[in-house]
DNA sequence: GTTCCAATTGGAA
DNA sequence: GTTCCAATTGGAA
């Protein structure tokens, strides 16, 4: 008990580094810089210039220690700065400009003065988009930290599951054996002779994910041209209103499940023929990932297991990789039964993925309340 | 000039509306809460039992006036604050869960134990996951008036400079004339002509944008079944190395430009034959969008010209629509002429737009350094 | 220098 | 309750 008494400890202080209260700091700077800005763009016009230009002096002096600072809690990341070395250029100019055509002469709309307004607001613009950005930017930072933390926090308390039920599962250990894909195996070595008439890829894009090692084994061979759709013989009659297609791995068919790829994965013969296959591609899709999945793995899985490159920074809960030997035959089945391409059929899985994680939450919103 | 230096002041003002800093308050409070919470949860071991009281109370209190602060900022916008009602009522099981098992009797690893042991990480991952989404969503909120402000502020800047060129401009108003689109007219019109082989929707979703009413003039009658890919003859054999294909606009053979769809759409016909058609679909769509726009339109427009709804409160910078009336006569070439549907199109220009943005972007990071 | 991948989002249908 | 849309992202190829 003592490890776990460590690791609650651990729990308590993890999430809230010093790092992170930092951050705030650097948040606040900007914040200082933004008000400061403002101070200068409104002041009133009755100012002399000596005191115009100590104003400047003042404020290009605050932003270089601002950006010292800032500059100071990066470590070193230098190159993330460049914005914020764009703010304080801006800003500089926008005084300097600011400051030129007030001492000027008559202001008789002369184009000078036009060109002059448009820089303005062009920098007055720039100025704020840089501002914005680097306030993203440090949030970001905040965020990813946080999210470190959290992701500890997550192995940890899992550690902590599993020592505790190591206990009581010392008893029944030999009930899993059975969920094993081994039995299978004869099927995977016997995919070419099953697939002679379309030596096609029907996964050519996972063989490159070097994370998914176990992938498919025994792959076929690439094709060059991945454009071209190749129009097989269905056992339907083409272009009519399609009837549930033929299964090529249905070896037996007094069995109740069957068989729908060279991997073994298995669809219960009767939620089969009740779908519809007058349906789209998609549609299909999903209606089988229901069928091959539990809601709950859809909601939580991925056709990757990756998170999204365009949330890194979010802390969005991860997700795993869905059973990529059953991803595959689904793949297999919809490329070869229908006219589907590989992508299309991956898209529709990343879809139900998301859609089915949206709904859970919409579900336990509701339940919460 | 009168109105320009009135729109220029309202430009300096307009982007700090007192809304803005009310926010940066708020956010404040949340902070204060996480330090709150988490000087609750380190506290030493050896304070007397009233004491611990008076602090629960303390923290709830504390709670509460900030969840009131909070809740009076944001104007009435109740349902956004359920997470902060999960952070406050998390917090409060938090304390009272720390506060039982201490004044328990022997902690020997009893399963109660374990069980409350599991509760308080779990409720402490939840509490910091919601201050988590709490802080992000205000941070949304700032940036969605930032931008609402920035938007203003382009659309007044936009005003400025076409009064600023409308003296300019008034001598040389006829050139406009020869680039309307009024002389294809005849082509929509006729548009039912061509098409009686393949009376196929070639943009089936864009029609239900409420946003793009000046689109497709006089629509074809949608199809119910979209999944089917009608077979169509192309002038090429099927199935073997495509060439060029065959343009049914392409009235005009001695033409240095041939028309691409019914909507009058032309490309030039040497680029056209500089075309590889083997390539996959997505890549002649990309192709022809470079002769159709140029790349800084791409680079500034996308498919729908929408913001994305993953982005919304993150102030990306709004883009424009592509030219509708273009972009159905591609995706009306592209499903004609080769085995592509319109969404296949459709994602790929959208693809290229994202593309085209992002090697902009990184060609004028380059050039700044 | 380009193309492609797929995760995520809110809302429309 | 479900499906579909398309904008955005970083990185792989």
């Amino acid at each position: 008990i003592n490890r776990r008494q460590r690791l609650e400890f651990a729990l308590t202080l993890l999430p809230y580094d010093p790092q992170t209260i930092q951050l705030s700091e650097t948040q606040k700077k900007v914040e200082e810089i933004i008000a400061r800005l403002r101070t200068d763009d409104s002041f009133t016009e009755e100012e002399s210039d000596d005191c115009k230009v100590r104003r400047i002096q003042e404020a290009n002096e605050f932003a270089d220690t601002a950006m010292h600072h800032i500059e100071m809690s990066d470590n070193g990341k230098l190159s993330k700065l460049s914005t914020l070395e764009t703010l304080t250029l801006a800003a500089e100019k926008l005084l300097r400009a600011h400051r030129s055509p007030r001492d000027g002469s008559v202001p008789d709309q002369d184009f000078d003065d036009i060109v002059q307004g448009m820089e303005n607001s062009q920098l007055m613009k720039n100025t704020i988009q840089a501002v914005n950005e680097s306030r993203v930017r440090l949030l970001q930072r905040w965020e990813r930290s946080k999210r470190k933390a959290l992701d500890l926090l997550t192995t940890e308390i899992e550690k902590v599951q599993e020592m505790d039920q190591e206990q009581e599962q010392a008893h029944d250990l030999d009930k899993d054996q059975e969920q094993s894909s081994e039995p299978f195996d004869v099927f995977r070595d016997g995919t070419d002779e099953h697939n002679t008439s379309t030596p096609k890829t029907n996964d050519e894009d996972l063989g490159l994910d070097d994370d998914d090692e176990d992938y498919v084994p025994g792959g076929e061979e690439p094709m060059g041209n991945k454009r071209k759709r190749i129009k097989k013989p269905v056992t339907s009659t083409p272009n009519a209103k399609r009837r549930c297609p033929g299964f090529e791995f249905d070896l037996d068919g007094e069995s109740p499940m069957v068989m729908i790829g060279p991997n073994g994965t298995e669809v219960s013969r009767v939620s089969l023929s009740a779908i519809n296959w007058d349906m789209t591609g998609p549609s299909i899709t999903r209606k089988l990932l229901c069928e091959i999945f539990d809601r709950d793995t859809l909601a939580h899985h991925t056709l990757s297991g990756k998170p999204s490159p365009a949330f890194r920074d979010c802390a969005r809960p991860s997700k795993q990789q869905l059973d990529p030997l059953k991803v595959a035959d689904l793949v297999y089945l919809m490329t070869n039964s229908l006219d589907m391409t590989p992508r299309e059929v991956r898209t529709a899985i990343t879809t139900k993925c998301a859609d089915e994680n949206k709904m859970l939450r919409s579900r336990m919103q509701r339940k919460s309340k």
